[in-house]
DNA sequence: GTAGGCAGTATACAAAAGTATACTGCTAAT
DNA sequence: ATTAGCAGTATACTTTTGTATACTGCCTAC
C-alpha cells in the first residue's frame, strides 16, 4: 500500500509516520521553485560554475541562481567548492543524493506519460 | 540512464524528448501548490464532498479548496460528479491516473528518507 | 417564515516568489 | 591606468499565490 495514502494536514496530525512526512517536505524543497529542476539539469550535464549556469537557463539573473545554489546546498544537493587559486575559482557539484533525485524526476515523467496516454488515448503526444 | 538529464531550459531547447517535459509540467501542475497533496491524501482516504474535504484538511478556506478541486479537475486528476437527487450531492472522486500518482509520492518520499539517512548517518530520524 | 446545512462565490488584502537593473570587490591582461 | 571577466550582492519593483471575511442560492426541517 502507498505510504503517502494517510498523509492529512498538520492539524488533524498526520496518520503515516512523521518520517515520511519530512521526507517528502524534504523532497518538494528541492525540486519546486522555477529554477531548481533546470539547474539541476544543468549540473547533472556536467555544468559547475556560476557563469556557466547563468548561461546554461538563459533568462536566470544572478540573483535567482545565487538564491537557488543557495538553498540546495543548505539542502545537501549540491556542495560549493572554492579552488583557492587567483583568480579564485568556484564549482557547484551535486551530490550523491542530488544526483540520486533523477529517479524522482524520471517517476515523474513517467507518471505524466501516463497519465497523457489515458487522456488521450489515441495520440499519446 | 536518467530520463531527466538532458533536461534544460526552454531557451536553449530541451535535449530529452519534448514529451518528456511536458509529462514532468504536467505532474508539477499536480502536485505544486500548499494543499494540492492534503486534498488528494484525503481523496485517496476516501473523503469525496465538499464539506468533508473542508474538514479533513483545517484551516485550508473554501475558496481555496474550491480553486484547487477546479485544476485538479482540470488536469484530469479528479472527476466531479453531480447526484441529481434533492438537496443535490456532490463529490469529489480521484481518477485512475490520480490514484497512480500515489508511486510517485512514494518515490518522492523513498528519495527524502535516503537523503536524510545520508545526511545524518546514525539516527536517520 | 426563519434557521441551518450544503456547495460554493466575491471582494479585498497580505505574503511569497520572481524580475529588472544596477552595482561591488577582486584579479589579470593590455 | 583602464578595461574586462568572475562571482556574486543590493534595491526596488511586479506577479503569483494564499488568506480573511462575508456573502449567495438552493433546499429542508422546525
Amino acid at each position: 500500500m502507498s505510504k503517502f495514502k494517510d498523509f492529512v494536514g498538520e492539524e488533524k496530525g498526520p496518520q503515516c509516520p512523521r518520517s515520511y512526512i519530512l521526507a517528502l517536505t524534504d523532497t518538494l524543497n528541492v525540486i519546486q521553485g522555477k529554477w531548481k529542476l533546470p539547474i539541476i539539469a544543468s549540473l547533472l550535464r556536467g555544468m559547475n560554475r556560476f557563469k556557466d549556469l547563468l548561461a546554461s537557463s538563459e533568462k536566470i539573473t544572478p540573483r535567482m541562481l545565487s538564491k537557488e545554489l543557495k538553498e540546495l546546498e543548505i539542502n545537501g544537493i549540491v556542495q560549493r567548492i572554492v579552488y583557492d587559486q587567483t583568480p579564485v575559482l568556484i564549482e557547484y557539484r551535486l551530490t550523491e543524493s542530488g544526483r540520486d533525485i533523477a529517479t524522482v524526476i524520471d517517476s515523474m515523467i513517467d507518471w505524466g506519460m501516463l497519465h497523457r496516454s489515458q487522456l488521450m488515448p489515441t495520440k499519446s503526444q
